[in-house]
RNA sequence: GCGCCCGUAGCUCAGUUGGAUAGAGCGUUGGCCUCCGGAGCCAAAGGCCACAGGUUCAAAUCCUGUCGGGCGCGCCA
């Protein structure tokens, strides 16, 4: 819809060159319209001329004129300029946005809300921390992510699914009811002889304090003991990460145990369709996966030679599973020190049939907290790691995960602890909050004055003629594009940028211009240039799931 | 040794997927409240986009190489 005004100026004035024989038939013009950088440079931009040049033998300029010149009588067109080396740019008539304006106000926020999905349906994995500990900051920053890219997704024409896979089959959940075996002996004053490949946090010790101070009723044998406070543990732990993460936020529609895969007996499908297409091969005793086959990677074991199947395989098996429930495109999110596994299980996907494009990855970069102006040490061998509870206790919740969306997934996030709980414009996010909170404040105060701030249907936008509001309807609506740009490369990031500019932009008209006064007619028409604002500050808020106080 | 990611202002980072004179925030310097929330606004200074080639009308962006940083490369999980 708000693509279609500068798109339709452009091809109007293409369909009349074409009819006058100026531009040939066949050409490909796969041109941009986008909105400049430089203000000045006015609403649109478009590169046409460039991609029209070699196909006319002629120089862009030139091109660029006589393209200019036909759209300069266009109807919403106000102004056609040539620039450059033969960009177009032009802008649109003032009553074009104000209309927008009007719309939005009457039709809802919606109506920037792009379709980029056309209903396709995407699974979205995250998270998918095994139970063996509580969630790090690490973990944090890959919940913040997954969850407002589902969000965002499903606000852009996509039916989305959240999943939290979990590794309950394997060897680390063993591995946990060791340690706690061991520590539970420790508590009870045996010496005994803690490995370092044991997990070393102190979860654990607290784990088997509660079995001691609950009269838990432990196995007498050792690999029972074993067996049984593995899955105490793991349960326990695993009832702390859906609190965790509730409280952040973050709900999944389902928690996914590896286990049921062997149960359904889709890891023997799997196996028996790379088997049947000769994907999977013997050798030295064990299945291999020919890799090689479809990316740039070295094959890799499906069963061993000792018969036990590998990870790769139930995650085979998992994505099998996904494609079944009739997901089309699947996004997995991951600690980017798993990115060497990527290319198997892109090779795996394509083995099962499907293409590159339908599984995407995610990369979550590393967090560094920084406290006092210096990096907190964060180990997970030695148990030191900062957890993702500590840092939402300590600077809230709407802190925590605007600053896990201020940076683009795949870099580094450098964490100000202090920077985040301060309370100044210098902390981003209440810099935004603020602004959603003045604006409710300006609605307080003309409601005050007896102003109706609910019915304002009928306000003029025509009123609307300082420079710096039209340049916030334009800023309102390109929300739309901010969304399917987000979207479309999965970019929760963008958002949170955009709405520091927008409100930005809010606060220095504010800091102009007096919104409340004596001419009524223009007073209703600003709240209502307000209240479309707010909505979009409130949508935007609500998507990276922060909160939009209405004081402060 | 091989592979992936990264290198942009003093610091932390954007950069609309190849566009015009490379932008924010913080920090620094100097201004703005008799008026809707000063948790705000305005302005200034600050750059060889790591380096060297190449592709083209156009490169921070794509390709090759070099240097520097992070991560990963098991019949581990």
């Amino acid at each position: 819809m708000l693509r279609s005004i500068p798109a339709k100026i452009i091809h109007d004035c293409i369909d009349s060159a074409r009819a006058g024989g100026l531009i040939p038939a066949d050409a490909k013009l796969n041109f941009i319209i986008e909105t400049p950088r430089e203000e000045g440079f006015g609403d649109y931009s478009t590169n046409i001329a460039f991609i029209l040049a070699p196909h006319l033998k002629k120089k862009p300029v030139d091109i660029a004129r006589q393209l200019a010149e036909s759209m300069q009588g266009n109807e919403s067109c106000e102004s056609v300029s040539v620039a450059g080396a033969g960009f177009i740019n032009f802008s649109l008539k003032d009553s074009l946005w104000q209309d927008l304006l009007h719309r939005v106000a009457s039709d809802g926020i919606t109506l920037l809300y792009p379709d980029v999905g056309a209903s396709r349906n995407v699974l979205i994995e995250f998270v998918s921390a095994n139970p063996t500990g509580p969630l790090h900051i690490g973990h944090g920053r890959g919940a913040a992510v997954g969850d407002v890219l589902a969000n965002l997704l499903r606000k852009t024409g996509h039916n989305v699914g959240r999943e939290y896979y979990i590794n309950d089959a394997g060897r680390q959940i063993r591995t946990l009811g060791r340690s706690t075996y061991l520590r539970l002996k420790e508590l009870k004053g045996e010496t005994v002889e803690y490995p370092t490949d044991l997990y070393q946090g102190d979860y654990v010790r607290d784990i088997a304090r509660k079995v001691i101070d609950e009269n838990v009723a432990v196995p007498d044998s050792e690999d029972e003991a074993v067996e049984f406070l593995a899955s105490y543990a793991s349960d326990l732990i695993m009832d702390g990460i859906k609190k965790d993460l509730y409280d952040f936020g973050v709900v999944f529609d389902r928690y996914f145990l590896e286990s049921t895969l062997y149960e359904s007996g889709i890891v023997d499908e799997t196996l028996a369709i790379l088997k049947e297409r000769g994907i999977a091969y013997e050798r030295d005793g064990a299945l291999w996966f020919k890799t090689s086959l479809y990316e740039k990677d070295e094959d890799r074991v499906l069963i061993k030679s000792d018969g036990q199947k590998t990870y790769f395989t139930s995650d085979i098996a998992y994505h099998l599973d996904k494609y079944k429930r009739s997901f089309d495109t699947l996004v997995d999110i991951w600690g980017s020190d798993h990115h060497g596994y990527i290319p198997r299980l892109r090779a795996s996907v394509q083995a099962l049939g499907r293409n590159k494009e339908d599984l995407k990855f995610l990369l979550i970069q590393f967090v560094t907290l920084i406290k006092d102006g210096k990096p907190v040490g964060m180990s997970t061998r030695s148990g030191e790691f900062t957890t993702l509870r500590e840092v939402m206790d300590e600077v809230g919740r709407d802190a925590c995960r605007f600053f896990f969306l201020m940076r683009k997934s795949d870099a580094h996030l450098e964490f100000d602890l202090d920077l985040a709980k301060r309370t100044s414009n210098e902390n981003p996010v209440f810099y935004v909050q603020y602004a959603h909170a003045r604006i409710e404040s300006i609605f307080r105060n003309a409601r005050d004055a007896g102003i109706d701030t609910e019915n304002l249907a009928d306000a003029d936008c025509g009123l609307l003629a300082v420079k710096e509001e039209l340049d916030l309807i334009r800023w309102i609506t390109r929300y739309h594009s901010v969304l399917e740009g987000s979207a479309r490369n999965l970019e929760p990031h963008r958002v949170t940028f955009y709405l520091m500019e927008l409100v930005g932009r809010f606060h220095s008209y504010y800091n102009k211009t007096r919104v409340l006064g004596n001419d009524v007619r223009l007073v209703r028409s600003r709240l209502l240039l307000l209240r479309v604002l707010r909505d979009v500050i409130r949508d935007g808020l609500g998507l990276i799931g922060v909160s939009a106080p209405e004081k402060m």
